[in-house]
DNA sequence: CATTCATATGAGTAGTCGCTTATATGATTG
DNA sequence: CAATCATATAAGCGACTACTCATATGAATG
């Protein structure tokens, strides 16, 4: 018995989460919320972004169960359901920098 | 400079290889690269995906450093730089299996 | 060198994604 | 309950992506 890896299932499911994190914006919503939740407002304030696309990376990350919505009053807090993304997340840069890119053969013409 | 990117530097790099892995064909060709080098006819025998369609995600892994050309006679084979991937993935799909995801609010009216 | 094999590139296309401009829901307050 | 605040949804548009077909490069072989 191999690998998930080495035999590739689940790869579908991977390739979902990944998709969503290939968005800088959701990526950085993330990062936002690994210190504390956060109210939808005070995201759209520290993004930058607008409060429609906010709720509308939101809803993508929350129906993944990639952030849990917790009702206070009229707002709406978000949390990491773990902390152990930041984690992974910050595994993945740290081996990201070491890739090397290959020459970019610009001709001169 | 108020930023976010402060906080969650590297954000922009992160979610260009998360695209790269969001694919799940490209996926697949890094889980079949896992084990050893593969020439291009093998991925894509293994892959059941045209040539052409190979060497378009190759090319884009390739470009990205994600897998290494090397060319024997006629053919390339293409290999992981490092192992160190296989490792991310696999800590990644057993943490995704833990996420919950919520209900579907699916009303039968 | 001409042909064949292995791989790469380019043009074109259907489908998806992220964002914006309305508009809706639901809670709070007067 | 009317008005306002906080958030969510809907429709539409431009950009991008993955794929296909056609063709090019470059190595091996006769």
């Amino acid at each position: 018995m191999n690998d998930i890896v080495t035999d590739c299932h689940g790869v579908k499911a991977l390739s979902e989460i990944f998709k969503l994190l290939s968005e800088p914006n959701r990526l950085r919503i993330l990062c936002g919320l690994g210190m504390e939740c956060q109210s939808v407002g005070s995201i759209v304030e520290e993004t930058g972004l607008s409060q429609t696309n906010v709720s509308f990376h939101l809803r993508l990350l929350r129906e993944a169960g990639l952030v849990r919505p917790e009702k206070r009053g009229a707002f709406v807090y978000y949390c990491l359901p773990d902390q152990k993304i930041l984690a992974l997340l910050d595994d993945f840069r740290s081996w990201a920098e070491t890739l090397e890119k290959p020459e970019t053969h610009k001709k001169a013409s």
